[in-house]
DNA sequence: CTATGCTATGTAAGCGCTTACATCTGGTTA
DNA sequence: TAACCAGATGTAAGCGCTTACATAGCATAG
C-alpha cells in the first residue's frame, strides 16, 4: 500500500492527546464500561482533532468480533438480486454493521473468502455453498441463516424463504379454475435450487387436485435464466408444443419465454398465455404485463439479517420463516 | 459469538502438526519466500487435516493489507446498480480479493465503515462521499478510484466514467436532425451528481449548436428517480407543457415519465416522444421500448476495479477513463 | 581450504486494538 | 469510624498473523 506510515493515528496517540489511557479511549468508542463525562469529552475532542479511525482488523482480532455479516451468493445475476441486496444492505446498515459480499460462482466453494474468521455470521443464499461446508460451519457453531434454502435434516439452521409451493399451487389453481386452462406447461428451475423444487411440487399438486394428469412433455428446463428459457422454449415451439399457457418458474425465465414466443410470432396471451414467479420490477412493464406470483424478496432478505443478528447474539430464533406469496394478475395470462 | 473456542485452529496448531515453524506455514500459504517441496506438502496436509482457515483480521493487522476492496455507494437503488455491482464483483473476485460494500445513504458520510483501515482501496461511486473526505483519504495516500465522478481539481485521483456530455449531445442532435423536434424538454438529475451535470451540458450544447434557444420552462427535476420524475411530469402536464419530446436524464426517471404520461392519457410517441439515458435492462422491454443512450455500466465498474488494483500496487494509471456511449434507437422517440 | 552466496528455516517482535484485573477514589451503611 | 461498594481509570496480556533478522546447510568460486 502507498500510505504514509508516519501519519498513522492509533488509539495510543488518541489516548496521549486526550491525557487518558487507551483503555478509556476504547471504552468511550465502544460505550463499554463507565467513563466520566469529562474524560469522554476529551477523548471525543482528541478523535476529532487527530482524525482518528479505528483499525477494523485490530479490533476484530482483539475482540473476536468483526461487526460484519457476510452475504454468500452464487453470482450477481438476474433482477431478483437487486431487491435482495437492498434488503440485506439496509438491515445491515441499520444495525451499524458492515456487509461483505462474496460470490462463489465457479470457485471451489470451499475456498470462499468469507466465513468464520472474516464475519460474525453468514447469510447463505440458495445453493451458493455445498452442504458439507454448511455442515462444517454449523459444527463449529458459526452463526448462519439460510436464505431461500432449507436446513439440512436434524441440523436446525434457521432459514427464511417464501411460500414457493403454495404460491405455485395457487397460481395453477387460478389458471385452471378461473381461466379454464388444462394444458399447462412448466418451465422448471435448476435442480439444486430449492425454490425451483417447491415450485414444481406446487405445480404438480395443483394438477393432481384438478385431476389433470402430469405430462412430462409439458415440462422443460428454464434454469431461472433468461437465455436458457429462451432456448428451451424455442425448441419446444419447433417441436410443436401443445399448451395453453406456460408457467415459468421465475420471472427471469418468463422474459426468455416472452422473447422466444415473439420470435415464433405467437401472441401472448391470445395464442399462448404466460405466467411467472417473483414479480420482479420488470414484470409490470413487460408487454404484455406479466401475471406472476409476488415473492417478498426484500422483506425476506431483511428478515434473514434480523435472524442472523439474533443468532449472533445468542438469542432464540424461529427455525423456519415462510413468507406468504401473492398472486398478481396482469394481462399475460389472458385475464382481460 | 457462540463459537467453540477450544476448536479454534490457528497457524500455531498447523505448524506443530506439520512439524515446522509458523513462519514456514505463512510462507506456504502466501507463497512468499522459498520453501522446500517437502515442507510445503506437510503444511498442506496439516491444513487439510485440521481444516485450518486463516484469520483475516490477524492477517490484516500483521501485514497492513486487507486483500479487500470497498465499494462505496449512496444507496442500493435503481436498475443501474445491478450491472455496476456485477462488474465490480466479477473483477474483484477474479483477482482473488474480497468485496466490501457500504451505503452511505443518510449516514454522516464521514463515519462510513469502509476506508483506510478496512480495505486496501476504495471505489467511490458518484456522490457517496463528500469532497472533504475524499481529500482526507487522498492526503494520506489511500488508494481510491472515482466512479461516475471526476477528481477534484489538482488532485489527480483516477476516475472512470462515461461520455455523458457527448452522449446527451448526440441524443439531442439526433432528435433535432433526424426527428425534426425543436421543443425538447429535459428532466434533469440531482445537482450533486456529475453524470447529471454533464448530461445537461450536452443537452444545452446541442440546442445551441442548432440555434434553439434554451428555455428554462422546458427543464424540470427528475432526480434520477422514478417517483420524482413521475411527480414532476404530472405537474408539467397539468401546467400545459408544450414539448414534442422529453429527454429524461436517466432511464429510471424515464420510467416515471412513462407512467405519468400514460396517466395523463398521452400516447408515446404519438402525442409526446420520450428518450432516456443508460439503457438499463428494462429499457428494451418497456412499452413502447425506450430510445436511450447506452452507457457501458458493467464495463466501467470492471475498469474501475482494474485501475484501483493498479493504484494499490503502486503502478501508473491513466487519470481519466471516459467510456464511449452509444445511441440506441427504439420506438419511444417516434422513429418507426 | 576459506570465502561467498544461495536456499531453507526458525525466532521473535510487533500490528492496533480489547478486556481481565488491579487500583484508587469517594460516598454509604452499619 | 470502619467496612464496603460502585464508579472511574490504568496496566498489560494477549488476539493470530506477517516479516525482519538470524542462522544453518551446502554448493560453487577463488
Amino acid at each position: 500500500m502507498h500510505m504514509d506510515d508516519s501519519s498513522r493515528i492509533t488509539i495510543v496517540e488518541v489516548a496521549q492527546y486526550a491525557g487518558v489511557s487507551t483503555a478509556t479511549v476504547s471504552r468511550v468508542i465502544n460505550k463499554t464500561g463507565p467513563v466520566s463525562p469529562e474524560a469522554a469529552a476529551k477523548v471525543y475532542a482528541a478523535i476529532e482533532a487527530l482524525n482518528y479511525r479505528p483499525n477494523a482488523a485490530a479490533r476484530g482480532l482483539a475482540s473476536r468480533r468483526t461487526n460484519a455479516i457476510g452475504l454468500l451468493i452464487d453470482e450477481v445475476n438476474g433482477e431478483f438480486f437487486l431487491p435482495m441486496l437492498r434488503g440485506v444492505e439496509n438491515a445491515v446498515r441499520q444495525r451499524g454493521m458492515d456487509l461483505l459480499i462474496s460470490a462463489t460462482h465457479g470457485l471451489d466453494k470451499t475456498s470462499y473468502p468469507l466465513g468464520e474468521n472474516s464475519t460474525d455470521g453468514l447469510i447463505v443464499f440458495a445453493d451458493s455453498l455445498p452442504k458439507e461446508e454448511i455442515l462444517r460451519l454449523h459444527k463449529i457453531g458459526f452463526p448462519m441463516v439460510l436464505l431461500y434454502r432449507s436446513s439440512p435434516p436434524n441440523l436446525s439452521i434457521p432459514c427464511v424463504t417464501v411460500e414457493n409451493k403454495d404460491g405455485a399451487r395457487r397460481m395453477v389453481d387460478y389458471l385452471v379454475e378461473k381461466r379454464g386452462y388444462r394444458k399447462i406447461a412448466f418451465l422448471e428451475g435448476p435442480d439444486s435450487h430449492e425454490d425451483a423444487y417447491w415450485r414444481k411440487i406446487g405445480y404438480q399438486e395443483s394438477l393432481a387436485a384438478h385431476n389433470i394428469p402430469f405430462d412430462p412433455k409439458l415440462v422443460s428446463f428454464g434454469g431461472f435464466d433468461e437465455a436458457q428459457a429462451h432456448l428451451s422454449v424455442s425448441r419446444w415451439v419447433e417441436q410443436g408444443l401443445k399448451a395453453e399457457v406456460i408457467f415459468a418458474a421465475d420471472d427471469d425465465s418468463a422474459i426468455g419465454v416472452m422473447i422466444a414466443l415473439k420470435e415464433a410470432e405467437l401472441r401472448i396471451p391470445e395464442d399462448i398465455a404466460l405466467v411467472g414467479f417473483d414479480d420482479i420490477r420488470l414484470a409490470a412493464y413487460l408487454d404484455p404485463p406479466l401475471t406472476t406470483v409476488r415473492a417478498p424478496i426484500e422483506q425476506a432478505a431483511r428478515i434473514a439479517v434480523e435472524q442472523l443478528v439474533k443468532v449472533i447474539r445468542g438469542e432464540e430464533v424461529g427455525l423456519i420463516t415462510l413468507l406468504p406469496t401473492e398472486l398478481v394478475i396482469r394481462r399475460s395470462c389472458g385475464c382481460c
